[in-house]
DNA sequence: TCTGGGGTCCTAGGACCC
DNA sequence: TCTGGGGTCCTAGGACCC
C-alpha cells in the first residue's frame, strides 16, 4: 500500500507554530513581491481566500478579517520540511520526497495501516508541530484522493479496495483527481463526466483517444491497477531562475545584472550537487497584465563544454540577453535555464574548445566562493556583474523570522514569576 | 501602484534518413 | 486522374504538479 502524508497549510502552518498569538485566526502566505496567496490557514480558506489570489484585490478582505499576512519564508519552510523528512525516512520504508510538503510511503505489508498511519501523525505533530493528513491506498493516484479526504475527516482515509466503491470517491469530483487539471476536467465535462464513477465506467480505448497515455494510466490507477512507483531518486533535468520584478526595468544595464544574478544561482546550484550544464536559455517579458502589447522572447544556446563556473555563465547569459534585448519596453520578468545537466565527473569535453587551465582555475575560484558564502553566510561574497543594489528585488513587508536557521532568530522564552 | 516560482512528462509536427 | 513507405530524432508547446 501507498501512504501519502501531505502537511497541513504548511506554509502558514509553519508561520503558526512559531507564533502562538496566529493560532485559531487567518493567516496567509504570499509569492515573491507579495503578490499572491500561495498558502491559507484554514481560517483564511474558511473566509474564502482562494488559492493563487492576487494580494491586492483582497487587501480590504485582510484589513477588516484581520488576517495575519506574511512574505514568504521559503529557509524556515525548507528547514521545517526537512525535519518532517528525516522523521519519515526514519521509518525504514521506501519513500519518494513529492514535494516540499509531501512524501509517498510504500509499506509492502501491515496489520494495521490506520493505526501506522496515526503513529506517523502524532510523532510529526509531536516533533515539529506540523500537522499532517495521511491517504492510504494501493495505487498512488487513490493515495492522493484518500488523502484529500482525510483533510475533510480525521486526518487518515483508508481506501483498501477500489472496487468497494467508497460512497465519497463515488462523489468526487474529476478536477481533483491527480493528474486531470483545468483542461481535461473541462474536456470531459463536456461529455457529461464529473465525478470518478463516472470517468471508470467509459471503456480504455475511449480514455486513450480523449486522455492519451498518460489519462489511461490515471484511470487504471484509480481502478486499483498500479503504474506508477515510487520515483527512484534520479538526478535532477533542469534547473529554473527567473522572478518577477518589483520594479520593472527598462535599461540593459539592470537587466544585465538581474540575469547575471540568476546565472550565478544557478552555477551555484550545480555546483552543489556536483552538476554541470551545456544549455542555457534566457527569457524575458514585459507584463502580460498590462495592456500595451507583451513582449516576450528567449534564447537557448548549447555551449561547447559543460560547465559550472558562476563567471563563464555570467558571460554566455550576457551574450545570450544581448541577441534578445530591445529597447523601449519595460521588463517585468526574467529568467534563467540550464538544461542537459550532468555529473561534473562524467563530461565529454569539447575537441575544438580550449579548455586550459584559466578554465580549472576559474573553476576552483567559484568552488572558493562558495565555501566563503557558506561560512560567513549567503552574498559575504559575489560577482560585480550582479549588480550591488538589486533595484528589480522587491522587499517583503513582512517576513518571518529564520527560528530554526539562525542563532540571532532563535525563540526566547521568557518565564513569570507567579 | 499591485497578479509566483520551479519543475516533469507527453505529443504533434518538422526535418531528415534510406 | 496520378506524386511511397517506414522510420528516427529533435523541438516547441501544452498540460500537469506543488
Amino acid at each position: 500500500m501507498y501512504l501519502l502524508i501531505d502537511c497541513n497549510n504548511f506554509f502558514a502552518s509553519c508561520e503558526q507554530i512559531f507564533n502562538p498569538a496566529l493560532r485559531n485566526i487567518p493567516v496567509v502566505v504570499l509569492s515573491n513581491n507579495d503578490g499572491c496567496v500561495i498558502a491559507r490557514s484554514k481560517e483564511a480558506k474558511e473566509l474564502g481566500i482562494p488559492m493563487g489570489a492576487p494580494a491586492f484585490q483582497y487587501k480590504n478582505l485582510f484589513l477588516t478579517k484581520n488576517v495575519a499576512v506574511f512574505s514568504s519564508n521559503f529557509t524556515l519552510y525548507a528547514d521545517m520540511s526537512q525535519r518532517i523528512m528525516d522523521i519519515l525516512a526514519s521509518l525504514g520504508f521506501d519513500f519518494e520526497i513529492y514535494s516540499i510538503d509531501e512524501a509517498f510511503l510504500y509499506v509492502p505489508c501491515s496489520n494495521d495501516y490506520l493505526k501506522l498511519a496515526n503513529t506517523i501523525r502524532n510523532q510529526i505533530k509531536q516533533w515539529t508541530g506540523i500537522t499532517v493528513s495521511v491517504g492510504i491506498a494501493p495505487t498512488k493516484t487513490l493515495a492522493k484522493a484518500a488523502n484529500k479526504l482525510a483533510k475533510n475527516a480525521t486526518g487518515v482515509f483508508l481506501i483498501d479496495k477500489p472496487q468497494n466503491n467508497h460512497p465519497q470517491l463515488a462523489k468526487f469530483p474529476l478536477e481533483d483527481v491527480w493528474g486531470i487539471g483545468k483542461k481535461t476536467a473541462e474536456k470531459l465535462h463536456q461529455f457529461g463526466l464529473y465525478f470518478v464513477p463516472d470517468l471508470l465506467a467509459k471503456p480504455d480505448h475511449w480514455i486513450k483517444k480523449h486522455l492519451k497515455v498518460t489519462g489511461l494510466r490515471t484511470i487504471l490507477e484509480l481502478r486499483g491497477k498500479s503504474c506508477l512507483e515510487l520515483k527512484e531518486d534520479t538526478p535532477q533535468k533542469s534547473i529554473i531562475r527567473s522572478r518577477s520584478f518589483g520594479t520593472e526595468i527598462t535599461t540593459l544595464k539592470n537587466l544585465e545584472e538581474a540575469i547575471a544574478s540568476f546565472a550565478a544561482s544557478i552555477g551555484k546550484k550545480l555546483r552543489t550537487h556536483r552538476l554541470k550544464t551545456s544549455n542555457l536559455c534566457i527569457f524575458i517579458t514585459s507584463n502580460r497584465f498590462k495592456k500595451s502589447p507583451y513582449f516576450s522572447d528567449s534564447v537557448h544556446i548549447h555551449l561547447p563544454e559543460a560547465s559550472s563556473d558562476t563567471s563563464y555563465l555570467i558571460n554566455q547569459s550576457k551574450i545570450i540577453l544581448h541577441k534578445i534585448f530591445q529597447e523601449n519596453i519595460s521588463y517585468k520578468r526574467a529568467g534563467v535555464m540550464a538544461y542537459e545537466l550532468s555529473s561534473e565527473t562524467a563530461l565529454q569535453k569539447d575537441l575544438f574548445h580550449l579548455s586550459n587551465t584559466m578554465t580549472t582555475q576559474k573553476e576552483h575560484l567559484s568552488k572558493v566562493v562558495d565555501q566563503i558564502n557558506h561560512r560567513f553566510g549567503s552574498n559575504t561574497m559575489y560577482f560585480a556583474a550582479e549588480g550591488i543594489k538589486k533595484t528589480w528585488q522587491g522587499k517583503p513587508l513582512s517576513r518571518s523570522k529564520q527560528y530554526t536557521t539562525s542563532w540571532n532568530d532563535i525563540p526566547r522564552i521568557i518565564l513569570k514569576n507567579s
